[in-house]
DNA sequence: GTCTATAGTGGGATAGAC
DNA sequence: GTCTATCCCACTATAGAC
């Protein structure tokens, strides 16, 4: 993925400017009815184009769908990456799920809505033997139990929780005209709540 | 079904079992693969029977998707109605949630699993107005809410993420080997932590 | 209650002109 | 880069025999 630092300078657009608006479209449909719901006659529609006219930008209706996917690992490897910098403690744990969970700004909570809407292609790409996609959350998770002192069985699937936290909170707030903020921040107060009972449970243990 | 006219006495299957196991091999394929990614000739393989024989059974495939959904739906509904019958108090509030996440004995867990499998058609299902599923998940989170001294804006959000902490556990068990009473139990765990950060926020109110 | 055969539709994908 | 036209296929659903 973009491993360049500069990202290009500035005007990148026209190249791909239909490209992108796609991407754009194919996210919003596939979150709101879901990938295979969605013809691809939908996405062209909306830009203004044929379906003929979407494969000279993609090879495929999986191709788009794997593009926007890429997109989002990019942010669960980026994490991970940071961690193996970071010096080994289990205060690790509480800064590296809060910093997952908060890095999601409103506009970023798109791609949340669309992982959380389709949950079976979501797992199917993270354990996608393509390579790319590699570090997903639960190789993050198994180098955050990792921290523990004491890791109880199943302490694994509470640090699962916490970092799906923001997932719940989208899953929760949907239907509903909760504020993006209030999303974001309710569901980094439910992180810290989960911490919190893991952490009770290494006293005991 | 009304060919009968005596014999019949005991046996009451026969009658629709290759229906109900319709219903099961529909309940596994529909949750591993999602419900538009399975086709019925799939289910009718399974069964040993052609897909046209499937629609003995069923008039459509939405049909087998809907006697899916409304038999989860009905615990919903039950637990609202006793909700109604029980004295108002904030003490409630956990009471219920508990009594709902608890409810999930091992093999009610598919259910759930099905529902976190398919959020958008759940989602369509539960707001669908033909009726029988009026009382949803957001119905019960709005009763619930109501019953706190002093609602904040996040809390409706709080009050669904724990009832919904069931599912998202069970979608953060997905891909592990996470056995399922730990599931319930940790599930339940995290609800109580939900609910605690629900009241600590009801004081400082 | 199950079968074979088939209708009918819609979607992904390609060919080739402009 | 976009179009029209078309192919191919898989799927839902139906018809009618047994």
């Amino acid at each position: 993925m973009g491993t360049d630092s500069g990202e290009r300078v500035i005007v990148r657009r026209g190249g791909d400017h239909t490209r992108r608006q796609a991407q754009r479209v194919a996210l919003e449909l596939f979150t709101s009815q879901g990938y295979e719901a969605t013809p691809l006659r939908q996405i062209a529609e909306a830009l203004g184009i044929t379906k003929a006219s979407l494969y000279y930008h993609f090879p495929s209706k999986e191709a788009i769908l794997r593009s926007l996917f890429e997109d989002r690992a990019a942010e669960a490897e980026d994490l991970v990456a940071w961690l193996r910098t970071q010096p080994r403690s289990p205060e690790l744990l509480e800064t590296a799920v809060l910093r997952w969970v908060e890095s999601f700004s409103a506009d970023k909570l798109q791609g949340i809505r669309f992982m959380a809407a389709n949950p079976l292609i979501a797992r199917a790409m993270s354990s996608a033997e393509g390579g790319r996609v590699g570090a997903n959350l639960t190789a993050l998770a198994d180098e955050l139990v990792a921290l523990l002192p004491s890791p109880g069985p199943t302490d694994g699937l509470l640090v699962r929780m916490s970092i799906l936290s923001i997932n719940a909170a989208v899953e929760a707030a949907a239907g509903t005209d909760t504020d993006d903020g209030d999303i974001i921040t309710t569901a980094a107060a439910a992180a810290r709540a989960l911490l919190r009972l893991i952490m009770a449970g290494q006293d005991r243990g």
